[in-house]
DNA sequence: CGTATATGTATGCATTTGCATCTATATTGC
DNA sequence: GCAATATAGATGCAAATGCATACATATACG
């Protein structure tokens, strides 16, 4: 079998370390602020961007790299905490449509700034502006 | 508060994005050969690097950036699998010390192709070896 | 139309995780 | 030596996850 080469091991090994360590950060900060998980904050925050108009579940576990199981549970758990309202959509019967409640749109902005902050720490300690431009660029051409 | 700048949120969301489309390659091809998680790869393969001598679980944890009870918990299910042995320790009676099994270091050789096949198409079909390094060396100063 | 298949969503069950706490041994300071 | 504290590891319980499958509605096709 061919080998990887050691920079594509090196790089690797590295994506998994950074990712683990930012995200442990981060996701310390939220809990020790008794908020919940980043995961619910990109799902809050995708339901924003939906506007008024809502978004279905199918649609959001396709952005939110979710499992389809994962999806319906995780919005029950947020319908349970009042974030999310859930609407019969007449022309699919099958379906819902999600939006924020207010509850769920200020929870996100009070989110935002704990979040902003480790993100801050995090990257902006250690990059400079064209540092973490080139970075996304390379992660991006990663996942393209 | 202070706003992230935009390239440090670009940085972030590309992280995590990468991270995600590689991790759930390389899982789902090892599943697909049957094998187990990655996670069981790391730790396999940690071990075997600590040879005859072994190592003992509150130093692997802190080389996994596992938590201790997910740790002990992991090292429960190897050695239920034979993966590994457990030695108790002289010297400290609270402690062990973990070492490979045959088994253990025949599976971490048969994981090995399996995950080195998906690095090799995940990463080097997208990076150039400069751009890969270049990669590594950003996500390091990432974490320093 | 009626049947077969596809799509959207939910859920039972087993496994895994997180949290708090427990046990046991080690170390420290008096 | 001994009480207080620290360290190594395990575990009960609740919550989350993965997998397979169920259920309902929609679409396709003869």
């Amino acid at each position: 079998m061919t080998q990887p080469k050691p920079q594509t091991i090196a790089a690797w090994t590295s994506l998994v370390t950074a990712n683990r360590v930012l995200l442990s950060d981060i996701e310390a900060a939220l809990k020790n602020a008794g908020m919940p998980s980043l995961g619910w904050y990109d799902a809050l925050l995708e339901i924003e961007k939906a506007g008024a108009a809502g978004i279905r579940p199918f649609d959001l576990k396709e952005r939110l790299l979710l499992p389809q199981y994962g999806m319906s549970r995780l919005l029950k758990r947020m319908k349970k905490e009042e974030l999310i309202d859930r609407l019969e959509v007449e022309e699919d019967g099958r379906g819902q449509i999600i939006s924020l409640t207010l509850k769920g749109r200020s929870l996100r902005q009070r989110m935002w700034p704990v979040y902003a902050n480790s993100l801050i720490k995090s990257v902006e300690r250690h990059l400079s502006e064209s540092e973490a431009e080139e970075l996304s660029r390379l992660l991006k051409m990663l996942v393209s």
